[in-house]
DNA sequence: TCAATAACAGTAATTATTATCATATTATAC
DNA sequence: GTATAATATGATAATAATTACTGTTATTGA
C-alpha cells in the first residue's frame, strides 16, 4: 500500500483533535483548521479525517445525529450526548464490555463487540442553565 | 395538532414493516411498496416512515450505515449487525439498562437512556455460509 | 353531496460526503 | 543541492440520503 507522506495540514488536524474536548464534525475542524490554513479544502479534511481513522490514530463517533464527529482519543471509551444542547461528552466509567457476554447468550453468530453511547442532560443543561 | 388524516399507502408500509424481519431502508420499504402502489413516491415513504416514528409505531435504527433502517416492532428491544454481510437481527436477550447505573457513576449530569447495538458475525456468515 | 383539509405524486432543493484532476509538496536517489 | 517519482492539495463536480415545495387527489365530517 501507498507510503503515507508528511502533510502539515494533516499534522494541524491531528493537532487539534488532540486539544479538543468538543468531538467536533468535519465542518467543525474545517473551520478551525482555516484559521491556520485559510486555503486548506473541505476534502482535504475529510480525507485525512478518514485517513487518520483508517490509522487508529482518531475515531469517528456517529451519535444518529446527521454528520458523524470525531475523537483525537482512540483509546476506548465511552460517549454521553446530551437531548438538550446535543453535546457530546466523554463519559468515565467503567467498561461494560460484559453485555456481549449478555447477548451472546443464544444467539449461533459470533458478537464481537459492541456500541454504546448514553444520552440524557449534560451537567450544565440539568442544572438549568443553558 | 393537525388531526391523522387515513392513508392506504402508509397503511401498507406498516403492514409491510409488521411482517419482515429485514430492518429495511426507507429505499428498501419503497421498492416494496412500489408492487403494490406502483405510483407511490419517495417522499410519501419518508414522510410516513417519520410520521409513524413520531407516533411511536415503528423505530429508527441507525447503526452506523450509510442510511437509517426501520423497524416495525417498537418495543424495546437489542440489535445485532453482521460485519460480513451487513444484515441487522434482532437480538433475543435480557435487558442491560443496568448500563445506566454505571454511566452515572460519578457523572454531574443526568443519564435518561443508552442506544446499543452489537456486532460480528451472523449465524450464517459465521457458519462460511454467505 | 360538499366544503375543508390532510395526503399524495412529482420534482426541486438541501446536506453530508466522496470523487476527480491539474498543480503543489514531500521524499528519495543521485 | 537537483532531478525524479509519488503522494497530497485546493477547487470543483458528483453522489447519496433526505427533506421541502406545489398543484392535484383522497378522506372526513357536516
Amino acid at each position: 500500500m501507498a507510503t503515507l507522506k508528511y502533510s502539515r495540514q494533516r499534522e494541524a488536524i491531528k493537532e487539534y483533535l488532540a486539544k479538543t474536548k468538543e468531538h467536533p464534525t468535519a465542518d467543525t475542524v474545517y473551520m478551525h483548521i482555516r484559521e491556520q490554513y485559510p486555503n486548506i479544502s473541505l476534502g482535504t479534511v475529510y480525507r485525512n479525517l478518514n485517513l487518520l481513522v483508517s490509522q487508529g490514530e482518531i475515531i469517528k463517533i456517529n451519535c444518529n445525529d446527521s454528520s458523524d464527529r470525531f475523537d483525537g482519543n482512540p483509546e476506548p471509551h465511552y460517549h454521553f450526548i446530551c437531548n438538550e444542547c446535543n453535546r457530546v461528552m466523554d463519559l468515565e466509567m467503567e467498561s461494560i464490555d460484559h453485555i456481549n457476554k449478555i447477548a451472546g447468550a443464544g444467539f449461533e453468530g459470533k458478537i464481537e463487540g459492541n456500541v454504546t453511547f448514553f444520552h440524557g442532560l449534560c451537567p450544565d443543561c440539568n442544572k438549568g442553565d443553558h
